[in-house]
DNA sequence: GATAGTTGATATTTATAAATATCATGTTTT
DNA sequence: AAAACATGATATTTATAAATATCAACTATC
């Protein structure tokens, strides 16, 4: 949404300060597929200040509201993608983010199908809804 | 459902037996709301096949897949009870269980709706989707 | 080209959820 | 009415998720 906001600015340990927390802290989140930092052509992670609101948000989940991780995996997973994106039932029938449940969308690779057009980094279903504990709201609008 | 597999003929203690876990556990289970056994005059649990099979569910998702109690709680909250019982929007929008979503609907204390009309135990919401892990499937049917 | 900071990977620590033990009191069964 | 089993509540143990430390190899910055 907001240019400034998704500026990819932080470097892994400027974040790993902001937030109070270590780096390897930071590289978990992103292999269970929490959050999806910019990466430079050169591999080095780059974080922006959504990112870093997100890595809040996850922290207060599963420290405050004892969400373990997997829950929280799964939680997402229900975030109904294909209905965001349009999804047509053929594309659907084949898509692993429609058929799973055990973690996010943008944790799978999208071939062949409309998701492949934009990486999930920009996409709405990523950006748009980052609090697990959202998701039924999000639910509600297309119920 | 089954008669026989709603039969409420074990006590927490034979229960505990055959699922091979402690007394407390199963109480702390339904303290959580994950299970609503059933309860003689006298506040003793009887507890059926189907609350037994529900158990190993519960236990399975916890040791296996690693969602924690408070995890599975706000998954099984999302299964959409208002869509399921046909639930009036004015009646939806006082219900605790449409607006929260920490904790499943049988949690909450019905009164003045049409829940109120029949117990949760044997309400189709908590019968029919046990497995927090197939809230997604009950989801798509509505969506 | 030297210093600082990065990468992924593995090993270790820590914090705490999940499970259990134990309690005094109440109910069921023979 | 005694024995067996239930109740809720609190205290304790245990299993492990989450977080951190540390590593050799690689990239950026001055």
């Amino acid at each position: 949404m907001n240019r400034d906001n998704n500026n990819p600015v932080y470097t892994i340990s400027a974040a790993a300060e902001i937030l109070g927390v270590s780096i390897p802290t930071l590289r978990m989140y992103e292999k269970e597929g929490l959050i999806i930092p910019f990466k430079k052509e050169s591999n080095q992670r780059r974080y922006s200040q959504a990112d870093l609101d997100r890595i809040k948000c996850i922290r207060e989940t599963i420290n405050g509201t004892k969400i373990s991780i997997e829950g929280i995996k799964h939680l997402l997973s229900l975030i109904p993608c294909w209905k965001i994106k349009n999804c047509s039932n053929d594309e659907r029938v084949v898509c692993e983010a429609f058929i799973s449940h055990d973690k996010p969308c943008w944790t799978y690779s999208h071939k062949n199908n409309l998701c492949s057009e934009i990486p999930c980094i920009s996409c709405e279903v990523y950006t748009k809804i980052s609090d697990c504990k959202k998701v039924k709201e999000t639910l509600k609008s297309y119920l």
